[in-house]
DNA sequence: TCGCTAGGGTTACAGGTGTAATCCTATCAT
DNA sequence: ATGATAGGATTACACCTGTAACCCTAGCGA
């Protein structure tokens, strides 16, 4: 609906987890990582990667024995995209609203609420 | 894959935010606010209110003249698994590092760490 | 040389989601 | 009394997602 909604579907967020981190690859290598952590056959993984190319999601290159895949848009982005995504739709785009939700769901710890402190702190020696 | 993801979709949230913000309302109210909010004719609401009804998101409520729908989950439980399930995806479960990432990636103003620090002081005299 | 496997292509199929149209009955308002 | 609506049920249909199977060819290793 929206213009440029990058969505990435669950399991195509795991191929692109496993690419973000290493790098290009070949379907086959692909596969095998995907069959181990998660069971799927060859057969699902092509298709995934076939749809992903397709889509824009991934990128190839002509390799000497097979081609090789890499991601097409950085996690960054993605990550971000799904975020702010959520934020909105859940939070009116607030983070700080969802903080709040968070602490008073008991969702957050006295531990963790320490640490985004810290985190604070650092941000703002930082900009 | 999970055991009971609640998992509300796209569609299905506007008539769930309309509820909990509405109280019970009958199918034909609830035409009227998306066919405005939304543009859905009365149709598409009828069958996502019928989906949703199976589903179980909704209860219903034989009234007078019509059956009276309203929410079977409040909003604070949806909201919060949903983000849940985003943090874990997303940022391996930490809300630090969500923030970390916002901040880095310029998405949070210096005005948003402001009202963040207030949020984590009030918070933390309250636990 | 012969079979196994990698590289690639094509096809399938069920369940979920977005979006409706059609049809029937009871009722309200003119 | 009649036609416009509301209440409700049934059916449709395309696209997306999750998961695969099947088929063919070229090359590698025994």
């Amino acid at each position: 609906m929206k213009k440029n909604e990058i969505s990435i579907p669950n399991s195509e967020w795991a191929i692109m987890e496993f690419l973000w981190e290493k790098a290009p690859m070949t379907v086959t290598q692909i596969a095998k990582a995907m069959e181990e952590q998660t069971g799927w056959t060859k057969s699902t993984t092509k298709t995934l990667v076939k749809r992903m190319t397709a889509k824009g999601l991934l990128r190839v290159k002509e390799g000497e024995k097979a081609r090789e895949y890499y991601p097409a848009i950085p996690r960054s982005e993605a990550v971000l995209a799904e975020t702010e995504s959520l934020l909105a739709r859940l939070y009116n785009g607030s983070l700080g609203l969802m903080v709040n939700t968070l602490v008073e769901q008991k969702s957050l710890s006295r531990r963790e609420l320490e640490e985004l402190r810290a985190i604070l702190d650092k941000m703002e020696r930082v900009k």
